[in-house]
DNA sequence: TCATTAAATTGTT
DNA sequence: AACAATTTAATGA
């Protein structure tokens, strides 16, 4: 992992999103034009490099995150000073909108895995949303209900003792299709990466993957991996 | 556009 | 943890 940049400010250097970038944010399809105008008007959109926080633990509210390119890690410090991930954030997903909800501090660490650029909307924003349109409520709905359900998933990876079943868990539910839409049969992710993500080494991790790749659930590529059988990576029947 | 070089990633030990 | 082999990205003619 890179050495951990001081505490950047994200956002300070924001811009305006291109289209190709709007297209990868999933509830915007959902709004209604008006809505969607005032949500496009307070996007802000800003890079991250490797090993950057985009949001701490105990930190306020700010923002609603979103990851448009790149790569994102969650995770929360435990008493004994032990990082546990949870999960890790593909392009296409939100995250932080049971915080952003009741304005509280975050309860979790989000760090980059590698550079990448993460879209922010402003809780106050986050909240009109709520309060005007249908669409987005569906959305936010069907997200917290669709983490809580990965949250569990997590705990049972971590107490599961074979590591091909550990990679293959967590790959699956890299590819939830409703937390993160949009994100095809390919992931960008090196293994070291993904090593960071599961909590194993890079060999053991390139061990796994191999295994997976022969029976046919997924396919290695350079610089990242191609799901053929989301079903099998889920079940771990391989 | 192509060839060369550097950097990143993978597969093994 | 270290190594060699392979792939990609960057550079400049």
């Amino acid at each position: 992992m890179p050495p951990p940049p001081p505490d950047a400010t994200l956002f300070q250097r924001r811009r305006p999103l291109t289209a190709t970038e709007l297209s990868v944010i999933p509830w915007l399809k959902l709004l209604l034009p008006e809505e969607r105008d005032r949500a496009v008007e307070d996007l802000k959109i800003s890079d991250a490099h490797s090993g950057e926080y985009i949001c701490r633990t105990g930190r306020p509210v700010t923002y609603w995150f979103g990851v448009v390119d790149g790569l994102l890690k969650m995770s929360t410090d435990n008493a004994e000073g032990q990082t546990m991930t949870f999960t890790g954030i593909p392009p296409g997903g939100w995250f932080g909108e049971g915080t952003a909800l009741k304005r509280e501090a975050y309860r979790y660490n989000i760090q980059a895995l590698r550079k990448s650029m993460v879209a922010g909307l402003h809780v106050d924003t986050f909240h009109w949303l709520l309060d005007h349109s249908i669409g987005f409520n569906r959305f936010v709905m069907k997200q917290l209900n669709e983490r809580l359900g990965q949250f569990i998933a997590a705990r049972e990876i971590d107490r599961m003792s074979n590591p091909d079943i550990r990679v293959a868990r967590s790959l699956a539910a890299l590819f939830n299709p409703v937390l993160y839409p949009g994100l095809g049969a390919v992931l960008r992710i090196t293994q070291q990466e993904l090593a960071y993500l599961v909590g194993l080494s890079r060999q053991r991790v390139n061990e796994a993957l191999t295994t997976l790749a022969a029976q046919g659930a997924i396919a290695v590529e350079y610089g990242g991996l191609r799901v053929v059988n989301l079903q099998a990576l889920r079940s771990g029947a391989f």
